[in-house]
DNA sequence: ATTGACTCTGGACTATACTCCAGGGTGTAG
DNA sequence: CTACACCCTGGAGTATAGTCCAGAGTCAAT
């Protein structure tokens, strides 16, 4: 199979196989005289399995590592598991951050529609001063 | 006041402050005679919106829009709160994908768990096949 | 042999929000 | 006058996950 058919059937580019190779997440395959890449079934799979660890937020260069695990013969569930945790728990802890987000977005609103109310000429978020107890970055 | 003084009061280093007037978020200020920026209280201001809002999730380009509201004498309300809202739309979407991944994630740890309960060898998120019916990208 | 579709490489480019650096100048206290 | 802390500029670098490109070569069919 040359890569244009490999792409179409896993749904990435021709650019990110190969981006994938020079990142060593794909072994590099076999070449026709030519210098045309020739992939087979395993390659197709190790890219679909990219794209479905891909959907569960795993970065590439956490991909590269879990494709290691998944070269070893015996292929451990238990590092799996730990990665599936660690992630997990970043996910939680975004959705903590974004949710504090709405609530202080929701809160804005709430401050914008009070002066619109009121026809209020001046904007309580556009209006200077609360510039006091902000957690400072370095 | 110099940069470092400013930079100190609002929490923010030089290069930030710096890299604001760059980029058109702060008006450039006057300068000694050797060339040392000199900043008064609205420019502590301004940087303490940009804080402000930053931490409401818009980013530095929309930020630099809602300056200019800021600038106009008016402060309309009305617009701020149409941004106001979208930001808070995508963070809601946002918020759904987050909660998505943490279900699948939960799914892949739940398939784990089940596996090494019954002392299988191979785990099922690194074995291959699966991979019916995943949408492209382009 | 020619056409047309495909592939090769290396490198530049995208967005985001800065940080870090060298090499040099400035401000002020003593 | 000298020391020392601070400031200046322009440019490069960071991470992420690719995309896009030119210029050249290859494959298969006719």
């Amino acid at each position: 199979m040359q890569i244009g058919i490999v792409a179409k059937k896993v749904g990435l580019s021709v650019d990110a196989i190969r981006f994938y190779e020079r990142n060593a997440l794909l072994p590099r395959p076999a070449r026709t005289q030519g210098g045309f890449r020739q992939y087979g079934e395993r390659d197709v799979e190790t890219l679909a399995f990219i794209r479905r660890v891909q959907g569960l937020g795993f970065k590439l260069s956490e991909i590269r590592s879990l494709l290691n695990l998944r070269g070893s013969r015996m292929q451990p569930c238990a590092p799996v598991r730990r990665r599936l945790q660690a992630k997990l728990a970043d996910v939680r802890e975004k959705l903590a951050n974004l949710q504090k987000l709405e609530f202080e977005l929701r809160s804005a609103l709430r401050s914008c529609d009070k002066e619109l109310r009121k026809q209020g000429a001046h904007c309580p978020i556009l209006r200077d001063r609360d510039l006091q107890g902000e957690k400072t970055r370095q």
